[in-house]
DNA sequence: GTCAAATACATTGGTTTCTTATGTATCTTT
DNA sequence: AAAGATACATAAGAAACCAATGTATTTGAC
């Protein structure tokens, strides 16, 4: 089982930025594996949405770059920037608080915590 | 406040059905006022979001619809048929099974309902 | 009694954000 | 040696929204 692809949308930038705060750094590669472990095959993210993504947080300063050589062949690690910790608190904060509203709307009942 | 716009992509096909669920029938100004009301005006359902929503719900064949006129004003109701209802109880368990998903991947605690 | 705001439908054009497909290249495993 | 995994990237297209605009009626405030 996978999601529809729809419900995807607009959350994927705060699972990367999520993602980075609690790694400080990771790889394009990597998050789509990490992703894709962690739940259990529910979530698999695309290279053609991550790196558009990824490239999409770093200008606008909310991730930094370094390049690094495995071998021959490059690997591009992010890292969340000050104002990207900033703004990873914002986003995971604002998808929490429309989940409460969504669960309200819904009436959904979620496991507790 | 209310939300960032792209966080209601793919969910407001759900909410439309879960509130033509719970009512019934009902019109698409009324749903949007129904929507603004429940959830404090964080999430409001624009016209132009809501009326293509509404007509591909129809042409799908998950709802039907009954014009009545008030006055010399139209108003069109709409109902779930039976398809549509299957499709909501689908459409609302995949959501909810996706903010469990989410909730974990964000590790985000939630008010317990 | 008139004028603004609310009610009620609808469509068009544009943007964002994804998917699918494609491309290049290296490394690992069988 | 070949297939599959690793690792980057972009382009074309679709989906789903927003903002703006349009039409028309009704209500409420002054």
């Amino acid at each position: 089982m996978n999601y529809s692809s729809e419900l995807l949308k607009g959350t994927l930038k705060t699972i990367v930025l999520k993602l980075l705060a609690d790694n400080k750094k990771m790889y394009g590669y990597e998050i789509t594996q990490r992703v894709k472990e962690l739940t259990l095959d529910k979530i698999q993210i695309t290279e053609g949405a991550l790196y558009p993504t990824l490239h999409s947080l770093e200008a606008d300063g909310f991730v930094t770059t370094e390049t690094e050589f495995i071998g021959k062949r490059v690997r591009k690690y992010y890292s969340l920037s000050p104002t990207g910790k900033t703004k990873t608190k914002e986003k995971v904060s604002e998808l929490a608080d429309f989940m409460e509203t969504m669960k309200f709307l819904l009436d959904i009942k979620t496991k507790t915590t």
